[in-house]
DNA sequence: ACACACTTTGAAACCGGTTTCAATCGATTA
DNA sequence: TAATCGATTGAAACCGGTTTCAAAGTGTGT
């Protein structure tokens, strides 16, 4: 292993531990020639400052605590691909640590990330009580991605979901569209409860009551897309849109339609949520809300570096934009 | 700050640093009443034991060094999970660097991984030079994820991409196709000349020559998929077939067929790479060779785990699988 | 030439744990 | 009763850095 220490180069370069380190972190200036004696000691040894003992000695670790939850959504690992990038030129190590951790879950991950001193916290998502959050955290600097909190006592970059909803809704209203499925996504999560307001806000405004049976469960899955449109072709439901909960959802929704050589967006029109990369590319290429998942994840990487650094940061809303493209058509003449 | 440390406690309960260290490690045998005293004391105090000192101490971090490639493929995001999720029960916690960390990239971010002295390695891809990461890792076991090596010197875990490449161009041939453009990955990359080596591979064995006509550049992208098709169709190329590098290439094929008004797979069949989770719900759903992503990142987890602990790993060469689904079929009769 | 301020430097303390080492103790054995 | 042994325990050293503090060296003003 390459374990040279500062003392080897303090006795390569004959001075004492402390000017290595004065030199090496530049904290007082050095005579010139003890100064480069100890550089070039540096690199002729290879030395490799050790940060464990760094971290220890000053007591700040140069890592950020990432609470993750791999429930395999794009959405989520798109916001924690934005927390490396966003991380890459701060100096900090984003260390990683999954929600479902064993059976003790969240709570526990959050200790096990401050056990090991991180230096501040990024949240994605998750249900951990708020006041837990406070109680846990203490004064180590967090930010919560993903996710609405009630207080203001956290600082948050979360999407506005019932906008989300609301525009996308509104938008198929405006095509014509008056008897719009939606597919939920998980019962208890709020941004599923959120986009399913908007719906509900759509259709008010618009003075267009809500048929129940167009309003079915789902779980942000795909399959859930599946089961949605064969629930609602099943029971003969009339309809011309659906809404989908998120873009997976939409692409279980399109399969559907599509077994059943229903043609989108001629027959039916889809809209879904999330705008992940394969939305693009579906056929046809899918309308639905953007959410800027890598761009939320690299704000609030940048959020935590600027509280630690004593910075000020304002809770962030985001608003989803609609994204056009061919999944959405006016209604069928009949 | 929760800042009680083991002084702490040891004042409390009336005893040593050591007898509380030796408690909570249980590293020897302490009175029962002692421990029975520290073990409160740990509870009502809420004492976390700061890692940070145990690793200094210990020389071990409990930490494992990731190193990513945010290339914002799907697959290699999938291999990163792996790794979480692989690494949950084990104790060690993954860090992260990007790859492409600052222009100095991958050599940079491994040093920085070493500089935090990581207990292991885990490598995705990549493309340091063998002999530079033997020579940068040392003694710290390293595990290489998703990239074929020349030499034995590192444990690998990767996919026969030669072998991938043949099974999804026999599968085709089998069916009765001929004439099979195939959309190739980025030019220099090793999994993309191996699975073009595979199709060659499999027309040299079913006696058909290669037309060059049918062979075009790509770079894993949707983009690239579109392209080649587009291009396939200006140059009226025949073609009943198209083998696309990965999946989302396949993708964007299938969006470029779609704009033509060419049936998939009625007119053309069509095969992917990866099996990512879109291809079970793309219209139709896609025929792809299957890449165990999150399996290999959980198998690289482990191993690096046990190669920690002194047990040994050979490295391993998975095999992909063909998945059936609905893409492909025979050529029109034309 | 002398007092005083400022710069450069090394010794030592410190961060919060683990581990070695030697001392103490009760119990067993001769 | 003395000697030996194993089990407990605390003091101190250690991990590899950073930082405080005081001493030594330099230079300036009078």
């Amino acid at each position: 292993m390459n374990t040279v220490t500062i003392q080897d180069i303090a006795k390569a370069a004959n001075v004492s531990k402390s000017t290595v380190s004065r030199v090496l972190n530049g904290t007082a200036t050095v005579a010139e020639d003890k100064k480069k004696a100890v550089l070039e000691a540096t690199k002729r040894l290879g030395f490799q400052p050790n940060i464990v003992a760094r971290s220890l000695a000053k007591g700040r670790s140069m890592t950020i605590g990432v609470l993750t939850q791999l429930i395999g959504s794009p959405f989520y690992d798109t916001v924690a691909q934005g927390v490396i990038i966003g991380l890459r030129d701060t100096g900090y190590s984003p260390i990683f640590v999954d929600g479902q951790w064993q059976k003790n879950s969240e709570v526990e991950a959050i200790q096990a990330l401050l056990g090991r001193r991180v230096d501040g916290l990024v949240l994605i998502g998750g249900g951990v009580a708020e006041n837990e959050i406070t109680q846990l955290c203490g004064s180590t600097p967090a930010v919560i991605v993903a996710r609405k909190l009630n207080s203001e006592s956290h600082r948050t970059i979360h999407m506005d979901n019932v906008d989300g909803g609301y525009r996308a809704t509104r938008h198929m209203i405006e095509k014509g569209h008056q008897r719009i499925a939606i597919i939920k996504g998980l019962g208890h999560h709020p941004d599923a409860i959120d986009r399913f307001e908007g719906y509900r806000k759509a259709h008010q405004e618009a003075g267009l009551d809500i048929d129940p049976g167009l309003v079915l469960e789902g779980d942000f899955s795909a399959d859930s897309g599946v089961a949605g449109v064969d629930k609602l072709l099943a029971e003969k439901t009339l309809f011309t849109a659906v809404f989908a909960a998120n873009d997976m959802t939409a692409f279980g929704a399109r399969l559907a339609l599509y077994r059943k050589g229903i043609r989108v967006p001629g027959e039916v029109s889809l809209i879904g949520f999330d705008d992940q990369m394969e939305a693009t590319y579906s056929t046809p290429p899918l309308t639905t809300v953007r959410q800027p998942a890598r761009e939320m994840g690299q704000q609030a990487a940048h959020a935590v570096a600027a509280l630690i650094d004593g910075e000020e940061f304002e809770s962030q809303c985001v608003h989803g934009e609609l994204v056009l493209r061919e999944s959405v058509a006016p209604p069928p003449a009949d």
